[in-house]
DNA sequence: TGTACATCAGTGAACGCGCGTTCACTGATGTAC
DNA sequence: TGTACATCAGTGAACGCGCGTTCACTGATGTAC
């Protein structure tokens, strides 16, 4: 018997670099563009190996999209409960509309790449975008301050997670042009004057 | 003679047909989506005529994307004059953000089924892209009140335009739950307050 | 412990399909004389 | 005005290519006795 299981060990490792190969290519071309036989590659394997992993490229890609959404969550939402409460959704907001997470698409925000898809020639993929859309904003919701009482707190959340996937997507798409940068800096800005808003008293001016 | 060029006459009727098809095709399925047999089949055409018209798809899908950009401003900017200053962005940010507008994807804007595929796939239409983007900043900051203190209008205008691209764009992804309805809801609220914090005189309370 | 057999992850070629583009052809329109 | 020729928008089949998936095969690992 050797080692219990040498070979189920191996596979799932290799089941492993598959998802990490298919996750990078997913971000950086998309759904249609993350080809079957390119993410094997990516993992040091052969196209016809893939069927012994996934059933289709339709479950891959639901595998990929949860998980690398419940990674970025991680990443954006670590190390939080050391700042202030007014500043948290702020440093969110940050790390999310930054050069750096547009630049290194392969390890940032799957939405972007994935929305335009979804909406017009991948439905099947729509539930499994939903449940990561509810699951983000349901904790973007959670770090947001208590005091604010224009916006309901669940409309702030998703007003900025459509702002933030709007604004890196802008600034992907845009990439390399001056215009790029400023999608970037208009979205924190605009982003934090909502936050902001939300917290000050006075009403219209008249 | 007869008419000085009937077959001139005629093939820019063709020629208007093939684009009509087309955006509505690029609007509802995407730059891979929309294929040139279905756009001619659109025009009442047959494939091979495509190329007395266009040069190649990637022409096409550029003089498009120019014309959609150019007609979903025009729909959006009409009749503010009678407005108000202060709610001309407001009446701009309800228009854009409306189940219509989600629900009538052929008439739509054309930035949420297109800024994934350039990111990813088609950066052969970045630079469009860049200048239709640019164009309809510019035409939004025209509209902004002169009066916002706390935000560069650029980055007003900037800041809008990534809310509503993204909010239309994940409203459409997830067409058909109740999420979408509620992504509408969400960013017409947060653009609003952000609109409004803008004219607010009070800075953070304590 | 050894030996014969079973399992199955991974290979690599082949299959079927759909795409953008090309091309020989057609027929109606326009031109030359 | 009439006639022969030229033009060219549009047809429809074919081309080359890339994709997701299938499948017969392999060899290392695991099991039975």
């Amino acid at each position: 018997m050797a080692t219990i299981n040498a070979k189920a060990e191996q596979k799932e490792r290799t089941h492993e670099s598959i998802l990490a190969s298919a996750a990078r290519l997913l971000r950086s071309r998309g759904i249609a563009g993350a080809r079957v036989a390119e993410v094997m590659g990516g993992a040091g394997l052969t196209v016809g190996g893939f069927y012994a992993h996934f059933a289709s490229k339709e479950a891959l890609v639901d595998d990929v999209l949860r998980r690398t959404a419940a990674r970025l969550r991680e990443r954006l939402f670590v190390g939080l409960d050391a700042k202030d409460e007014a500043d948290r959704a702020e440093v969110v907001l940050k790390r999310y509309l930054s050069a750096a997470h547009r630049d290194d698409v392969e390890n940032g925000c799957p939405f972007p790449a994935v929305v335009g898809e979804v909406a017009t020639t991948a439905p099947e993929h729509r539930e499994v975008l939903g449940e990561q859309v509810e699951t983000f904003a349901k904790e973007l919701q959670a770090l947001l301050p208590r005091g604010g009482n224009r916006l309901a707190p669940r409309h702030m959340a998703i007003g900025l997670l459509a702002l933030m996937v709007g604004g890196l997507g802008l600034a992907r798409a845009l990439r390399g042009t001056q215009l790029s940068d400023e999608v970037i800096k208009a979205c924190r800005a605009f982003g934090r004057l909502a936050l902001r808003g939300d917290e000050a008293r006075g009403g219209r001016t008249p």
